[in-house]
DNA sequence: ACAAATTGAATTGTGCGCAATTAATATGGT
DNA sequence: ACCATATTAATTGCGCACAATTCAATTTGT
């Protein structure tokens, strides 16, 4: 009775492990946001700005999108929201008028402190020691470089 | 210039690994699934519908829910296409007429031959061993399994 | 200098996820 | 039998993700 090697048995699949967990951990940080009146993928955002104000970086929505692995389709509608709070401004550069900078507001600044007890508190939800976190992590960081970097089985010849 | 320590630094974000490892399993999917005419969720539920016939369980859409962690605000247009592409039938039950219960035509039962090397692909594409994939999976289900129960610091007193 | 190619963002359209509401059916207590 | 309560799906509305297209601004090649 033990596990199957059923290759197709929904138990089996790393990526229904991953589909699931990642829906999971979103369902717990959206209570947490809710009262920061963020949305996770909003949240995120709010974190690469976090960093490029700390680094003095000038954010794009090209660079934003390259961090985050997400195309100006999904980033901005979600920026012209974070605009709309308050949060953000959104200016073409003047060197390239292409491209779109992204520079927190004071209140977006502010509100990295309402954060901080965020990913704390998750931790703590998760119960599990933070060795296991990081190595999962980790492992996690690994297999997203795996599928990222062209693969030996991806390209079919002409 | 070892990892920083920042709370709220992205790249010390499990959530984000898991989320951008998510989103990468999923489109290497995609191009694969394609093949099938199939997204990657109305995959999953495929994968719950062969295990349903191998076990000749009847499934409803609550109890593929369940397994699914999906409530029928997705599954039911979900459902409702795959209905329509003639890959199974919706009717609802004569002792209850509450539950619909799902049943796969021929034609979506046959799929399961086509999706055999799906999972085989996915794991060559990888190019990680056997063991480390595994592992990574079951330290997934164990942080699925504790953020659904109930955590001690999740509930507050009246 | 000028045509062609490239780049950066926005737009459009489809399909999830999920909260909240609604409607229909079933169940349990009296 | 009657009624309040539970349960099961469906519906509605919003915000992602992502493919495909469009458009303007810039860069490159000659």
């Amino acid at each position: 009775m033990a596990g199957s090697i059923d290759p197709l048995a929904l138990d089996n699949q790393l990526c229904f492990a991953l589909y699931a967990a990642n829906r999971a951990v979103t369902g717990r940080y959206r209570a947490l946001l809710d009262e920061l009146g963020l949305t996770y993928p909003q949240y995120l955002v709010m974190l690469v700005l976090w960093e490029a104000v700390q680094q003095e970086q000038v954010m794009t929505v090209s660079s934003l999108g390259q961090r985050l692995r997400l195309d100006s389709g999904t980033l901005t509608p979600l920026l012209k929201r974070l605009e709309a709070r308050g949060l953000l401004q959104r200016r073409r550069a003047a060197s390239d008028e292409r491209v779109v900078q992204l520079a927190l507001t004071p209140e977006g600044q502010a509100m990295r402190q309402q954060a901080q007890h965020v990913p704390v508190q998750l931790f703590c939800d998760s119960g599990l020691p933070l060795g296991d976190l990081v190595q999962l992590r980790e492992q996690l960081k690994g297999l997203l470089r795996r599928l990222e970097s062209d693969c030996p089985s991806a390209e079919s010849p002409a």
